[in-house]
RNA sequence: GGGAGCAUAGCUCAGCUGGGAGAGCAUCUGCCUUACAAGCAGGGGGUCACAGGUUCGAGCCCUGUUGCUCCCACCA
């Protein structure tokens, strides 16, 4: 039994049920099956904290259209989902709700913590798996996986493991980034530099032989409390007397040398610089080439600790005021200077981070990094667009070692125990009961747990059941295509490549396809802070899926960012109604009998038009796809299907669905059937759900579209000289109906029409088309007329008059028959100076000579026909 | 300091390997034509930032300039 299908489309209605149908038909679900080709998407997990957010809706859109594309192509097609357990955004939330139970982290204790934190995974993960679905995401759920869950663990380990045995994880003292609010390391690619005002402090630093000072600048004056030297530059002139002297650091009263290091850069600033090891990278490196001693002097809270003297206790700002206030007072300040510089956030919680010596884990990058440049150069992974390889190059080319422990609770935790008997470090696949050096059965296992990129990075492979060899992970990986957005191609992509490199020895996927990030209509990043974040739940609610995905395609081309505005989602959503009115008259013009879709036989000229549109528009859009250019795909369907299947062809498929004549009704009815049935099927990927509907309710073959056939294109429905012959007759149409607007003529007002033309046959198979499509009440069409007091028009084929005398007023007539042909002799002169030209005719490709030739004769024809109607009007 | 992107209609943006510039929205005119007023028909509107160059031919390729945006970087 058909539906009726309502007025308006109405998405509500439809979108649950119809995603409840492909969940029961199983559609989603992925097998191996040795006689199709693999296809697999990894999602890029969304964090078990998040809502589903416009960044996701792009970016979980993109992959389904590639997805359902594949699919549709007889692919065995597999988007494997799943969820992130996201170390430090979690851990933040939770503790922040324990908050308001007045409790901390170390109240509950860490078993006591983790149970809380399954349970708030278990809530939330489940929600932002939801909202996907909502989205008409074509996941296979059967395979969801969540990082933390017992495969990606043992995964991480494996990992863990085995870096450490190749001595590419190693444990200790650097200075790290360190997060006050977040109480943890964060690696370098987490901290945001954010230009922000600041003071640079010039301060006297006085020579212990009491013989003067010496001037140094600073922006961080607290970190003095920790200098252990001030360093010039070996060449410095101004300098050079002092290297080797020593100054009173001031205010601790310590004795500090002054050293040489070429670090130190003349130009800048005072030219010397305040060595404090234990706060700043620089220093770091200064000291361990001088053998300075590390003073650390703030604790894990940003609070000046035991070693900054009277200034203990308090927090950085506090005592850096203090400092720069006792300077002064001591007259030791010299100026303070207002500038603008980059201070490091975490990207978190953009709380300043505060550079740290601490005992950390980390991963040697230099190893890794080589053959992860070596695979995109040699091709083996391709970036789209391909200027963001250029970018990776840069990143890893110049990565420093990654460090991935956190002083976190929520995540892997390292795997390393540390005997209370001898000291000796195990690191080790299965937990050890005793020391293996010493036998001892103390073990202490770290404390820290890894970086939640340090999971993330395994992804491709460890949600495929690595590292045990197994036909998922044979079969499926190396995956095809990653779709993320630019902004996580260090944190994530690049980790991946070095990742599948090195554990798999394959690359983890072939192509990238970097999206950009979606703004709000006036450009601005959509942000919790400003509250311009547009949810996509209540864009779906409101437009529906469909219209949603529709407006995140259209006009988003790879690598750049787009706005998102209510305009563009009403033209989507308008989008989809166009569609699905054009599907219910088809509808309702059909039969209780109609036959599955086909090609008829009898084709009348216009269907052939259709057909040769269609058929060229499948391979056009399939090729679009192929390049990743889904925005150009979804223009040319959309174009399509407004434009040329409902604007053109439905008005004229009227002709024979109201006449007499069921055989040719039949035909009309067929190609209508066809050419949709195609349409929804090229639509699909972008918009399941309404595509879905529809398709059930016209005459199909299978059960679902989202695995129906991919169309091909068909030589049988290839008619170039039927679809030229077809534009002419459009050519008059358009023309007429233009003269009628000019000239305020309503389409109730039908007047006869006389179309003089050397193709006869076109014009007379037209007759009925134009005699509708231009309001004209009757054609003839011969190879002259004489037609006076009437308005001509002439096209590129044909002269079109049309008595209408007492619209005409002679003299305008012929003003506007002279303006067209001035027009048209300016065309012409056009052309023919390329033709004229030697070297174009010479150089240019033989199909543009050609086109231009063509151009010629047509302008030629048009010229005579305007210059004869010209005399006849003025008869 | 290095690198990248963008600059095209009033607005938002497409424009694939170079062959006389497109869409949506907005605007104007006329239409309730039995799929759709979330619609139909038609119109107006662009020195493709600027200056050079390559080419028979440049929005597209090259060089430079200007403006905006972003990324990376240890200049205290």
């Amino acid at each position: 039994m058909r539906r009726e299908l309502a007025k308006k489309y109405n998405p509500q209605e439809v979108e649950d049920r119809i995603y409840q149908f492909w969940l029961d038909g199983n559609y989603f679900h992925a097998e191996v099956d040795q006689a199709k080709i693999p296809y697999t998407i990894v999602i890029p997990p969304p964090n078990i904290t998040g809502q589903l957010h416009m960044g996701h809706a792009l970016n979980n859109t993109l992959q389904d259209i590639l997805i359902r594309w594949k699919r549709m192509q007889g692919y065995s097609t597999l988007w494997l989902p799943g969820t992130d357990h996201a170390s430090i955004a979690t851990e933040a939330k939770i503790v922040e709700a324990m908050k308001a139970e007045g409790l901390t982290k170390e109240d509950l204790g860490r078993e006591k913590f983790l149970e809380r934190a399954w349970q708030w995974r278990d809530k939330y993960g489940r929600r932002i798996i939801s909202q996907l679905k909502k989205l008409g995401s074509s996941c296979d759920w059967q395979r969801e996986r969540f990082t933390l869950d017992e495969g990606c663990s043992k995964a991480v380990r494996e990992v863990f493991v085995r870096l450490y045995e190749k001595g590419l994880i190693y444990r200790g003292e650097r200075i790290i980034n360190w997060c006050p609010h977040c109480h943890t390391s964060i690696s370098d690619a987490e901290v945001e530099h954010v230009e922000s005002q600041g003071n640079f402090w010039h301060i006297k630093y006085p020579l212990s032989d009491g013989s003067g000072y010496i001037e140094i600048a600073t922006t961080r004056p607290e970190t003095m409390l920790g200098d252990t030297a001030v360093a010039v530059h070996p060449e410095d002139e101004r300098y050079k007397d002092l290297i080797g002297k020593t100054v009173i650091l001031p205010l601790m009263g310590r004795e500090i040398p002054i050293i040489a290091d070429e670090y130190v850069e003349k130009e800048f600033g005072t030219g010397v610089v305040k060595i404090t090891p234990a706060h700043d990278p620089n220093d770091f490196e200064v000291g361990l080439r001088h053998n300075l001693p590390v003073i650390n002097i703030m604790t894990e809270d940003a609070v000046i600790n035991e070693n900054g003297g009277k200034y203990a206790g308090m927090y950085r700002y506090e005592a850096r005021k203090a400092v720069v206030a006792d300077l002064e007072k001591k007259g030791l300040l010299i100026k303070t200077e207002a500038i603008n510089h980059n201070v490091g956030t975490c990207y978190r919680c953009d709380t300043v981070v505060e550079p740290r010596v601490s005992l950390q884990w980390f991963v040697k990058m230099e190893p890794l990094a080589k053959p992860a440049i070596e695979a995109v150069k040699k091709g083996e992974i391709k970036f789209v667009p391909s200027r963001f390889e250029k970018v990776y190059y840069n990143w890893m080319e110049n990565i420093k070692d990654w460090c991935i422990s956190r002083q976190l609770w929520w995540g892997h935790r390292i795997p390393a125990w540390y005997c209370q008997g001898c000291g000796q470090t195990i690191v080790s696949r299965k937990d050890p009961d005793v020391c293996p050096k010493c036998g001892s059965n103390n073990l202490l296992q770290d404390e820290d747990t890894l970086d939640t990129w340090f999971s993330s990075a395994l992804w491709p492979f460890s949600t495929l059941g690595w590292p045990d060899e197994n036909i998922n992970l044979k079969y499926f990986y190396p995956t095809n295509t990653l779709v993320t957005g630019y902004d996580i191609l260090f944190f994530w992509v690049a980790r991946m490549i070095f990742s599948g490199l090195e554990y798999t020895q394959k690359v983890p996927f072939n192509t990238v396809l970097l999206h950009g990030i979606v703004r709000d209509a006036q450009g601005r990043k959509m942000s919790k802070s400003l509250g311009n974040g547009i949810d996509p739940l209540e864009e779906i609610e409101k437009y529906g899926a469909d219209a949603l995905r529709l407006t995140l395609v259209t006009g988003n081309s790879p690598g750049n960012d787009m706005r998102y505005s209510s305009e563009r989602v009403e033209a989507s959503r308008n989008f989809a109604n166009k569609l699905w009115n054009a599907a219910r008259f088809v509808l309702m013009n059909l039969s209780d009998y109609e036959p599955a879709p086909h090609i008829p036989e009898n084709l009348e000229l216009e269907d052939k038009w259709i057909l040769s549109k269609y058929n060229n528009l499948v391979s056009e859009v399939t090729n679009n796809l192929d390049k990743y250019e889904l925005g150009l795909a979804i223009q040319k369907l959309y174009d399509f299907v407004w434009d040329v299947f409902c604007d053109w062809y439905i008005e004229i498929a009227k002709i024979r669905l109201y006449s007499e004549d069921e055989s040719q009704a039949a035909t009309a009815r067929a190609v209508l059937v066809f050419v949709l049935d195609g349409i929804l099927k090229l639509l699909h990927p972008f918009m399941p759900f309404i595509t879905e509907e529809i398709w059930q309710s016209l005459p199909h073959k299978g059960e679902s579209v989202m695995v129906a056939d991919w169309p091909k294109f068909n030589g049988d429905l290839d008619f170039p000289v039927e679809e030229a012959e077809f534009e002419r007759i459009m050519a008059a149409i358009r023309a007429i109906r233009n003269r009628r607007a000019e000239m305020n003529v309503p389409p109730s007002r039908k007047a006869k029409v006389y179309i003089a033309s050397k193709y006869i046959d076109t014009f007379v198979k037209g007759t009925e088309i134009i005699k509708k499509l231009a309001y004209a009440s009757a054609v003839e069409v011969d190879e002259e007329f004489e037609v006076p007091g009437s308005v001509t028009i002439v096209t590129d084929s044909s002269v079109i008059s049309i008595p209408m005398a007492e619209l005409v007023d002679v003299k305008a007539e012929t003003e506007r028959l002279q303006k067209e042909l001035a027009a048209a002799q300016k065309d012409l002169e056009f052309v023919n100076n390329k033709l004229n030209n030697p070297n174009f005719v010479a150089k240019a490709p033989e199909a543009v000579v050609a086109a231009q030739r063509e151009q010629k004769e047509k302008l030629l024809a048009k010229i005579e026909m305007i210059k004869e109607s010209l005399l006849s009007l003025m008869q």
